[in-house]
DNA sequence: ACATCAATTAGATGCTTATCGAAATATCAA
DNA sequence: TTGATATTTCGATAAGCATCTAATTGATGT
């Protein structure tokens, strides 16, 4: 049995709208998919994914906060560097969410 | 059988975006919600929307047009009034994308 | 200790957008 | 036709945000 939480994430408002605007930028939601394309065992490098998106290390820090934020993804820090996890139980929530409507 | 779309609905990066831009304001998310609670049967009438929400009729008149070029909302008119329904096939083809990340 | 590298923070800039009031357009009724 | 009502469009304003560079913090290796 993976960690994974197997309780029901629920969603406020509140996270609801963050969940929304993390989405609502095409290079976060690139960057959502990137991390999402790995497993639990091989987060994602912070680095790797510098790599791939023309830009600065600054803008790359302040979406990856949104995306922390807004609750999707996890950051796992080693020294200096930071590694990413897809929360797929809060994405999960948030679909629900929306197809309800 | 009812006239709901049956083909496949394919979303383009750029419907993508356009419906995560408009799911990501808390007041079309509300609108939207009002929306789909009714039927196809009984769209929503613009004027019952503004009743709902202290905002003016030009301010509304813009979010609508947002849900309806993100394809989320379909309009029907009436001579001088407007009703609204949700189009579910477009929101379930968003579910649809998030939850394969 | 010092230099190097990863990541964050601070501050600035330019673009987008939610909102409004006013004007325009369109429909309906008297 | 005239007036009233529904909706849209226009133009302006203020807030939010994506992005950058520069400065900072923190960890690693020499």
């Amino acid at each position: 049995m993976s960690a994974a939480k197997r309780v029901r994430t629920e969603l406020s408002e509140e996270q609801i709208h963050l969940i929304a605007k993390a989405l609502a930028d095409p290079r976060r939601l690139e960057l959502l998919r990137q991390i999402g394309s790995c497993t639990d065992s091989t987060p994602t490098q912070c680095t790797a994914i510098r790599d791939c998106h023309p830009v600065s290390a600054a803008t790359l820090s302040h979406h990856m906060k949104e995306l922390e934020v807004a609750g999707l993804v996890r950051v796992m820090r080693e020294g200096k560097f930071a590694s990413y996890l897809l929360r797929r139980d809060v994405l999960k929530a948030y679909t629900e969410q929306l197809a309800k409507i």
